[in-house]
DNA sequence: CCGCATCCGCAAGGATACTG
DNA sequence: CAGTATCCTTGCGGATGCGG
């Protein structure tokens, strides 16, 4: 049993560590982690601030991240009804790596635009 | 002009820096930087060993990659035709983030298998 | 009234065949 | 060998409906 559980290759895609790649290197759970960094956030907020998404794919990307063991989800039986979400530990070490991506993206914003104008001037010309 | 250059929040999709994280925070194009940790690969040696990545979805990775100047691409004009792969400056800068990902998939893939099995006995229950 | 499950139209992605 | 072109399937986005 467990036997899909090969060796640590992230490139095989039947390996665990390709699968949570796989997770995390999705782009509307990298936007969620990053907007669950300040404290937990209801389910409203979040899909007012990740500016895209919709209901559909914030729900399942939430629900994966749950069940990753990343986010917590915590349902309030008022009315009006509240769900929010949170980072668990899991999800805090996570976030350490994602907001390096954030900042890389915007350290290296300038770059990567010269290099798109660059490469697209190339085929006009 | 640059109109949509607004403030670098990533949450806006306007934004260049949101743009910056779309493309990094695609799983293949994760899974490529990785592969051409250890230097410059060739484009069959991609195909093979990133494990279930169509022709199509590499070759327009790998496109976005080169227009966002993460990866160079070579073309040799022999027979048979040869092309390489291989990181710039600003790509290695991006890899240790991205070997970061990979180095948390394995460390956590444990506490994240527990997590899923935990969540999916929840439901049968 | 908020969170989310469902249905449908459409675009992104996979498999295959073919060209330089 | 490295791509492009052509299908065809999958899965997303948007709207709707409903339960709590």
């Amino acid at each position: 049993m467990e036997s899909d559980q090969v060796k640590p290759d992230p490139f095989n895609r039947n390996c665990g560590s390709r699968q949570v790649i796989d997770r995390i290197g999705d782009r509307w759970s990298v936007l969620v982690v990053l907007t669950l960094a300040d404290g937990q956030k209801r389910y409203g907020e979040l899909a007012q601030r990740i500016d895209g998404v919709s209901q559909k794919m914030l729900t399942q990307t939430l629900r994966g991240l749950e069940r990753d063991g990343i986010v917590t989800r915590t349902v309030h039986a008022s009315v009006p009804p509240r769900v929010d979400y949170e980072l668990t530990d899991l999800g805090r070490s996570l976030l350490d790596l994602v907001s390096g991506l954030e900042a890389w993206a915007t350290t290296h914003l300038t770059e990567v635009e010269a290099a798109r104008t660059r490469y697209d001037g190339r085929s006009e010309r």
